[in-house]
This record gives C-alpha cells, structure tokens and sequence, in this order.
DNA sequence: ACCGTTTGCGCAACCGATTGCGGTGGATAA
DNA sequence: TTATCCACCGCAATCGGTTGCGCAAACGGT
C-alpha cells in the first residue's frame, strides 16, 4: 500500500528517475513521446508528487504557523479564517498551535514550527508574555514573525494591531456625546496592555470632552465568572442618594459585551431606554444581541488576512522590514444607544 | 543566515554526521565525551533539528490536516480547540483548511493533504458533497481519515457525530412535555443531512407522544438575511383566529438560536413567559442570552477531541477499522422554556 | 603474548524529490 | 567521409537527517 514514488515510476518505465522528474514538470529537453509514456504511468499508478522531499530539497516548507493562547468564540475564528482565505491564494499551509496563554508553552511552540521549518510565524502573545527573546532564534534562521492583535511594540518585529486607546475612546465618546456621564467601563486583566491601553482610551474620552474622568468607573473582570457580582457592586457603588446611577456601559470586548448585555436584561433594565450600551467588538455578537449593539468594529477576519499579506511580503524577498501596521477602526451605529437629557452634572 | 546543521557540526568536530546523530539521539555506541562536546557544539551553534529531514526519511510526517466547510461562530472554534489538545498530546500538529463548502475545492483539499503526507484527515464535509470517492486516494496511501460532524455513512469511513434526530427530539420533547403543542421549529437548508435529521427527529418527538406531528411547524431558513421575515411568517401563518398561535420554538443551530432570540425580543414576546425556547447548541450561547437558554448539549470540543483520540487509534496501527462513534448528548436545563396550562388540544 | 570481546566511530545507503553537467546517437552540413 | 549540432536522456550530487554494518583500537582474560 505504499504510495507511488518517482523511483517506482522510473523502474516501471526502464527510465531515470531524473527524467521522470523532467517529463513530469514538462521540461523541454523530455521528448513528447516520453512525456505522454511518463503523465500515462503516473496516472495509472496513482502517482502523488511528495511535497515534503521537493521542499526539503528547495529549502522551504510552504508552511505558516499561527500561535494563538487560545481559541475563542468571537474574534480567533474570524482571525483564522481571515489568515487561511490570504495564504491559501499564495500556497501556503496554516499549521494552528494553542499555547493556551502559556509562555512557557508559547516558547516550546515557537521551537516547534522552527522545528517544522515553517516559512513564517503568526504570534499572538499570550497575556504573561513581556519580552520576545524566543523569537530570537526564529529571526537569526530568517524566519519572518508577525505579531498580531496581542502585540508587544519592539520596533523589532512587525505588529499588526489597532489603536486600542483610540476605540475605546470613539466608543466610550458616542455614550459621552449622547449625554451620558456616569459610565461603567468593563475591562479584562489589567495587567494585559490590551486592557491598560483600552482603559487609558475610555478615560481619554472624558478628557477630550472637558468632562471628569473620574465619571468613567473602570471595572476589572479578573474571572468571568465572578461577573455579574462585580458589575452589580460597580452600579451599587456608583449610585449616589442625591444623584442617579450609571446610565451606560461601555465593554471593552465581545465576552464583556455578551455578558453585561446579559446582565442588564436580567436586571431588569431596558436598552436603550435605561442602560445605554457600546463596546469593542468583532462585529458578529452586535447583530445577534437585543437591540443591536453600537460598537467600534475590530473584525478578527481583518486583522488576519492583513497580518497574512504581511507575512507572506517578508517571506518573499530577503529583508524583515518591521512594518508596524493599524488597523482602522470604525464606529458602526446601531440600536444600543439612547441621547440622555443632560442633567446638572451634563 | 542558514541554520546550523549536523554537517556542518561534523565538520566542526572533524566527526561523522552519523556520530552527530547518534550523538544527539543519545545513542550507547557513543561515549560520553563525545556526547558531551557534541551537545556543546549543538548548543554554541543554536543547531536545530529538521524535522523534516527527519520525517521525510521515517516516512511520517506527524501532520493532521483538518478540513472544515468554513469557519463560523459557534461549533467550530471548540472543534478545533478540542482537536488540537487531543493532538497536541500526542506530538502531531494540526494544519487547517477551508473548503468554503465546496466540493470541488475539498477535493483539491484533499488531495493536497496527499501531498503533504499528512499522516491523518479530518473532514467535515461541505454540504455539496454527497459521495467520497475523493477519500479513494487516501484511503489508498494508508492515511486514515476520520469524518465528523456533517458525516455521511458509509460504512467504509470512521466517523464522530451525534444523534441528530435523537438531540431535536430531546429538545423538542422538553417543550411539548411542558405542555407546548404549536411548535415552530428553525432547520437550516432541507438538502442538508443533518437538517433532514433534526427535521425527523422533530417530528418523531411529538410521535413518541401520540401528538399530531402537524403541530409543529418547520421553517426552513436557507438565507440567514432572511430570518426575521421567515420566522415572522411562521407564527402568522400558524396562527389561527379561533386558537392561538405558536407558544414555543426549537432552534436546531446556534446561528438560528441566536437570531430566534434577538426576534423574539424585537417582536416584544417575553421568553418564557410568553414563548419558551429550546435549542441544539454548542453551550456557549446558551448562557449569555437572556434568560439562559435550555438546550441540548452539543459541544464541538467534545466532537473534535473525540475524532483526535479516533484518528490517532486509527494512525497508530495498519487497519483501518471503520469505527461510527456517536456522542452522547443530554438536556442543559437553564430558564428558556415554561410549563403551558393544557388548552383543549392537550 | 595471543585471542576474543567491547567500545567508539565512520562508510554508505536511504527517504523522494531536483538539477548541473556530461554523454550518446542520429541528422545535418561541409 | 567527417566534423558539428541538437535532441534526449542518465549520472551523481544535494537537501538534512537516520541506520545497518563493518572496522580499528583498546581491553580483558589466560
């Protein structure tokens, strides 16, 4: 059952190897006779060229390894996807690894694709990630790295990333401008510079507006699980006796969003009506929530299929410019958000 | 730049590649000295191992490729995750495809797992496909495949998939054991198998009642951009003057889930109070909606790992057994769906 | 001092391809 | 007839490893 090699079809023809070879990449010194005699044979024995022997021999693999911490629901798969649609038109295979937020595990895999030979390498760091001394070996073998969504800016590497301040901002200034002041902004981890910069953004926008920053009540959503407690204590505790509670929510990702949309049906509050809603998302969870979130759209098929064109640029010549682009990002306007009459604080 | 390799750490060492290997490998045949300067030598040199070079000769590859009609929200993404702990395990590393849900390009796919020497296929079908001949060539080389999720039976392929007339009927029968009896139920494209099944096994739950299966109506949602009206439609339709409409729907996706929900709020109807939900679902959307939606469990993490565990059984040795596996799924109880006062119907 | 056994390493083939170069045979030109 | 050229194909090296086998030196025993 082994399969058919170029050996195999070079005895069955009284012929070389080397001009097995030629005859099958139509090479003009193979006579048309023979050419015919070799494609016939190949077809019948079901001859499949071995790609792994042909790359190893031409010193590339036609691979791209993608290390991700984890799979998500909402914005990896659209990343892979957006990576796959890119790299499939140029022959490129995506090898998946998880490193399931693990630097230590990120390391082992980023030996493992040099291991594989990969032709180029798709990092989003994982969150205990703080500087990039594993990719060392990677770049002195010549192996371009693109660092996406989670990056680390070293003027090293190229990144392809968004502005995280500037959406925050944009979204957390459409509750801003629609009369809202005491906002609950959701955050993940602080210590993660996605969630550091995203906070820094949320407060900006009070700035930019002359407003307190100190409306803007940043909560932290260590667990997830532990979520509805610490939005709950943030609206308890934000809720004066002479003054009215928060009136809007601004959730810095599409777990957040999902999960206060959640929370404030449960509550009992009415969106837009009470509870005025945006956040950053991928674009997907927005349509399928009630009402419609407004969010700033932040597509994960986006940034993959820019961080593959990336790649596949530095793998082609010779140099690794490191480019270091951002995404645009846009506000889409949908239901979520309702104008609030200003009151004395407005 | 080229990297090091164990010709170039022979020449250093005025050794023989072969001692280099056996060297590194550890091998008795060689002395501890050696050994020691060779790992030393290793070291200085930042020499990496090929795997393919070594691959290529042990005739493996330790590459799975996984090909999926595309990626999507819900069910996918745990797939994936749950393939690649499974494989990550056992030292294989998972390239991912897309056929966009084309047979012709699933073909194509196919045959360039052959030529990479994948050493395992994974296939979710696309829904085009309805014959696999395509799997003849594999099959011929020795590389065992494992379909899941969208299988096709045919005896000659292992497969990993569910019950699907068993799951809608559990979900389905939860509601009309809460005494519901006009049911709309949401199936994707009829052409598709698994639409056909869950379609059956709705209508088998009110079967197993003694109910009349003509209670419960079926929507077809092929386009999704055309859900709002498709559904609307439905309650009008079922909705009679002398008796009221459809008190309970069944979702058979995630995707249908999602949009029966946002619909179902849009339209003001309160969940359960005036119409009780159910659904198959990966789990995840299940719990941030609102109320929490009851369900029947059907986890793409648990399908991928389980096809893993397969298809490395199945790599491990030379036959290849075609093992059906089906997944157990089970009732997620949660707050979407309340008991109905018996009307005459009853 | 002689012989058998280890110990430690190299030769060369191999995995499945690709490719520079050289060689043979026939046709053509001088 | 002989020199020349071209069409067509094979040899052997190469990619980076692995491995069966052989061989020399050192070692041990008597």
């Amino acid at each position: 059952m082994k399969r058919t090699t170029i050996k195999d079809l070079a005895r069955l023809l009284a012929l070389s190897p080397s001009t097995i070879s030629r005859a099958l990449s139509d090479h003009p010194d193979i006579s048309d006779a023979t050419k015919r005699r070799v494609r016939e044979a190949a077809q019948a024995t079901a001859y499949v060229p071995n790609l792994r022997a042909r790359y190893l021999r031409a010193q590339h693999s036609r691979l791209v390894a993608l290390v991700i911490p984890e799979m998500n629901t909402f914005f990896v798969p659209g990343l892979i996807s957006g990576i796959n649609r890119v790299l499939g038109r140029h022959d490129y295979s995506l090898v998946v690894f998880q490193s399931e937020d693990d630097v230590v595990l990120e390391r082992k895999l980023m030996q493992l694709s040099l291991n594989l030979s990969a032709d180029g390498v798709l990092l989003a760091r994982a969150s205990s990630t703080t500087e990039l001394s594993h990719l060392d070996a990677l770049a002195a073998a010549g192996v371009p790295v693109v660092l996406l969504d989670k990056v680390l800016h070293t003027g090293r590497h190229a990144t392809v990333s968004i502005d995280d301040a500037g959406a925050a901002a944009l979204a957390t200034g459409r509750l801003l401008d629609a009369g809202h002041r005491r906002l609950v902004g959701l955050f993940a981890d602080r210590r993660l510079l996605i969630s550091a910069e995203r906070e820094a953004g949320f407060r900006r926008a009070f700035e930019a507006r002359g407003l307190d920053p100190a409306l803007g009540h940043a909560v932290e959503v260590e667990l997830l699980g532990a979520f509805d407690e610490a939005l709950a204590r943030a609206f308890r505790l934000h809720t004066t006796a002479s003054d009215e509670g928060p009136t809007a929510v601004f959730a810095m990702s599409d777990e957040l969003l999902v999960r206060a949309h959640h929370h404030l049906l449960a509550a009992g509050s009415r969106i837009p009506a009470d509870v005025s809603l945006t956040a950053i998302s991928d674009g997907q969870a927005p349509y399928f929530l009630y009402p419609n979130v407004t969010h700033v759209r932040h597509a994960g098929a986006e940034v993959g299929a820019e961080a593959a064109h990336v790649l596949v640029g530095l793998m082609g010549r010779e140099s690794a410019a490191a480019v270091d682009v951002r995404m645009p990002t846009r506000l889409v306007e949908l239901a979520s958000v309702a104008p609030r009459a200003p009151s004395q604080d407005g």
